[in-house]
DNA sequence: AAGGATTACCTCGCACACGATCTAATCGTG
DNA sequence: CACGATTAGATCGTGTGCGAGGTAATCCTT
């Protein structure tokens, strides 16, 4: 019974250390451009869309406003991004690529396929890997949300 | 061939929110004894020895002395370790527990099964998702040494 | 024995993450 | 229409995570 634990445990600092040690790729490939991870990720987003706003960013980054206002606030002081309040809806900020943003999207080409020549997983385990994720994701999520939930369901 | 890239990306971004979404459980579990995920890592290692080195924690816990130095210093100050120069080697501090760390860990006991259930895999996806995580952990720290080693190569 | 490397550790600075708290705009209901 | 609730976003404080740079102790080679 209580064997499944230490392994979910080891599991756990297996996930952090693998995040840790992926992102110390990215933060290689990433530092001629000066972009953190976090950031590209932004871009990545912009490159496909061109537009988006905050709430949106917050939703498919899964990441807060309180991380992303000032990261989004940086992306700007670098002249890639621009941030404008929406005219139909003032509460909202629209996050645009400036011409500089979107011609970054050449400069990091190359950040996938050098990504992927790194972690060094077929396709295969890629798959799969993502399923398992996903499925980590969504559980660890709900249970987060349910233990700390007290509060919330007064 | 290039088709296998966009998906190593969404790996790592399925890495990362799934790292981040655990650490959330952790958080939940942790705060009611005062404990960051990262600071309950190094109780792991001390409840199990009683006794290391800040250079043990460091390979260990794959973190740097930047990192783990202010987090024992915090931990020091909480009352849970102590850091103490080693006298045959004035180099080297030993972080020892004291008897609140110690007491600590019938506090915690409840965790591990907690975050087993948080997860919700089974053993078997356990097993083989540990495999391939420290394929990439290792696989990406050894590119990104390799990416990032021409100044060192001077 | 001397002096340059190496080791173990620390501090500083910057950029996340995220809880807590605030403001302003919009929505929904009576 | 009014007014409380909700929504979108920003700010602040704390704790990592890590590059860069510093210091003291030990080792190593001559």
């Amino acid at each position: 019974m209580e064997a499944k634990s230490p392994l979910a445990e080891l599991l756990c600092f297996d996930l952090y250390a693998a995040s840790r040690s992926v992102t110390s790729v990215y933060r290689v490939l990433l530092d001629p451009l000066g972009l953190t991870y976090p950031q590209y990720l932004v871009m990545l987003v912009l490159w496909r869309r061109d537009e988006s706003t905050v709430r949106a960013l917050v939703e498919e980054l899964q990441l807060d406003y309180n991380t992303l206002s000032p990261l989004l606030k940086r992306l700007e002081a670098r002249g890639l991004v621009e941030r404008r309040r929406r005219p139909d809806d003032e509460r909202s900020v629209a996050v645009v690529l400036t011409a500089e943003g979107r011609e970054m999207r050449e400069q990091a080409a190359h950040v996938p396929q050098a990504i992927g020549e790194a972690i060094g997983v077929d396709e295969t385990e890629i798959a799969e890997l993502q399923g398992v994720l996903r499925k980590i994701t969504v559980s660890a999520a709900a249970r987060a949300a349910e233990l700390s939930g007290r509060k919330a369901a007064i």
